[in-house]
DNA sequence: GCGACAG
DNA sequence: ATCTTGTCGC
């Protein structure tokens, strides 16, 4: 599908940051999704071995999940790991893959943070900007924001609050099983974004697009 | 200066 | 993220 191409990626931590305080103004938070009529979701992730990064997207049917589109792609990984700047990191072979795709998901599931972030703009809000579509940002850790106790239940869910803004939801998807933190990427609200991903993970902790995505980028099971 | 810190 | 076996619990 069509990508964007918003800025160079060959930049400098410091210019890195200057970019996602410019890009931050361009995030639109305002798109209501009902779970219930998406047809295309998929899922984002990227795995580094060897310092090369393998990103994988995988774009299922619903409702049973089916794959209809698998894109892989490979690269030498362009940038250190540094808290808030992960998009610079797993952009350029993301990029690479989504180039690939022949179909448009309504949705794209991204395993890291959305809003959720220091300055707004996590790895899922910035690819939202390059490809112009809703996507959310799925953390299974915290990167910014506080929040109450989340009650034990699947479906239970409470704000996550940065500097005095909700920027997400910390949601369990399992009962008694560590939860989730979403946060909207670009075109969904807060709400959506959790509506979304709960019916996404109806067994499993996370969603099931993020699933494979995982094993497909290469992780325990298959992927080669 | 100190603590925090997606993947 | 990645390095790694067995093990406890639903």
């Amino acid at each position: 599908m069509d990508i964007r191409h918003l800025h160079d990626w060959n930049v400098t931590p410091r210019e890195a940051v200057a970019i996602q305080k410019r890009l931050r103004a361009d995030i639109r938070a305002d798109g209501v999704i009902d779970p219930d009529r998406l047809s295309l979701v998929a899922g984002v992730d990227v795995s580094v071995k060897n310092g090369v990064s393998r990103a994988a997207v995988v774009v299922c049917r619903l409702p049973d999940f089916s794959v209809v589109e698998t894109q892989i792609a490979s690269r030498p990984t362009p940038f250190p790991y540094v808290p808030g700047l992960l998009t610079f990191r797993e952009g350029p072979v993301l990029e690479e893959a989504f180039r690939a795709l022949r179909h448009e998901p309504d949705v794209f599931l991204v395993d890291g943070a959305g809003i959720a972030h220091p300055r707004r703009l996590g790895v899922a809000a910035h690819l939202g900007l390059i490809l112009d579509r809703p996507t959310i940002g799925c953390a299974k850790t915290r990167l910014c924001g506080d929040h109450d106790p989340v009650p034990e239940e699947r479906g239970a869910g409470v704000p996550l609050v940065d500097r005095g803004e909700v920027v997400g939801t910390v949601l369990r998807t399992r009962t008694r099983v560590a939860p989730l933190f979403i946060s909207p990427g670009h075109r969904c609200t807060i709400e959506s974004a959790a509506a979304i991903v709960l019916a996404m993970a109806p067994r499993y902790r996370l969603p099931e697009p993020i699933r494979l995505a995982h094993t497909t980028a290469g992780r325990d099971p298959g992927g080669q």
